[in-house]
DNA sequence: AAAACTTCTTGTCATTTGACAAGAAATTAA
DNA sequence: TTAATTTCTTGTCAAATGACAAGAAGTTTT
């Protein structure tokens, strides 16, 4: 099975050789999962550090009256990690679910120890895919701040619409920080628009 | 002018040998502002990270009416830096301003370019560094969406309690997410108990 | 196809929060 | 000390959102 759309993700986040690309992708194992299925659960803890080559993911935890929330959505290409977890070897405290059926690659603690400790462009790479969930981060957290719950949810179908044809409303309002019913009567609002 | 506060932080985030963390420290320059100055503003780019020594720092942007919101407060010993920026040069886009008199120590990004491909426990304390940040924001981001406003009051209150005496109630305000008067009442709320 | 289940929408009402304005309290400047 | 400025509180009213329940629409299972 062929590493290439990896390759591609790590050079369109850090342009190296390709030999290189190739030599840090080539200790990745594919696999796949169905809909519906767990990487990560709560309590265990992360072996694996993951890319999602093709599907949708989401993490969850739960409110303090035992309600999903949906933390984040992971739409591929793109790398699927509890940092905390897997640099720390500490329980991971969400649920990691796929939304679809996907294909991953993955990797384990040593492998990436070895790279981070012996390839300069794995550091850089690795540093920059820390900034980037950083700042995706940053951004979701001001937009929970400065924006109201209708601009979240047009901003959200406007940059990802292909999430809702796999999470359902309910998911989504979680992710937006508002109950579906709330979210419906949003829809409504706009549709007349 | 001694490291040995940045040492101590150091060794907090990641036990390494004495003479590593001496190092490390060792190409920090120190400096000091008073209230109300800044250390990174709009715009700018990010030419040193800062280790705040002591004092409180807070960083903050503007919402769509115009009024400040604050991203973040820093409360002495920590770094206060603007990943983005400096490890990829681009603008900053808020404004990070003291809150108080503070003592910093900087170094410049060839500085830590030089560690972080040198040094390998300098590589490890980074990563942590970035894992420990991105964590304070993700239990921040949990927050806005799972509690109340009133329980994210008392929980700041609880973890940093001095804060209080060097923010403003309007700054802390829309560091939770809310207007001063909503704060006012719910600080009402809570004193009738 | 019918039944069971899940998802989505809608109604009602209560609560939270915001917008705006006025005044009290505290701080800073003259 | 007085004046000016900022910070904080409070009142009023409107808007956003939640809680809960019922029903419609869509899916899956039998």
């Amino acid at each position: 099975m062929k590493t290439e759309i990896l390759e591609i993700y790590i050079q369109s986040v850090l342009p190296m050789k390709i030999e290189i690309a190739e030599k840090i992708a080539s200790k990745f194992d594919r696999f796949e999962l169905s809909k519906n299925e767990f990487i990560l659960q709560e309590n265990s803890i992360s072996e694996d550090t993951y890319f999602l080559e093709s599907g949708f993911v989401r993490s969850y935890t739960f409110d303090n009256n035992g309600n999903e929330v949906t933390t984040n959505i992971f739409s591929a290409p793109c790398f699927v990690n509890d940092f905390l977890s897997f640099f720390t070897q500490k329980p991971v405290k969400e649920n990691y679910q796929t939304l679809s059926n996907c294909i991953f690659w993955k990797t384990n603690l040593e492998n990436v120890q070895y790279n981070f400790h012996n390839i300069p462009e794995f550091r850089e790479f690795s540093r920059l895919l820390f900034i980037i969930n950083y700042y995706k981060l940053h951004d979701r957290m001001l937009e929970m701040v400065k924006e109201t719950a209708t601009s979240r949810y047009t901003k959200l179908l406007e940059k990802h619409p292909n999430i809702f044809q796999n999470a359902s409303l309910k998911i989504i309002a979680s992710y937006l920080g508002i109950t579906d019913s709330s979210l419906s009567r949003i829809r409504k609002e706009i549709s007349k628009i």
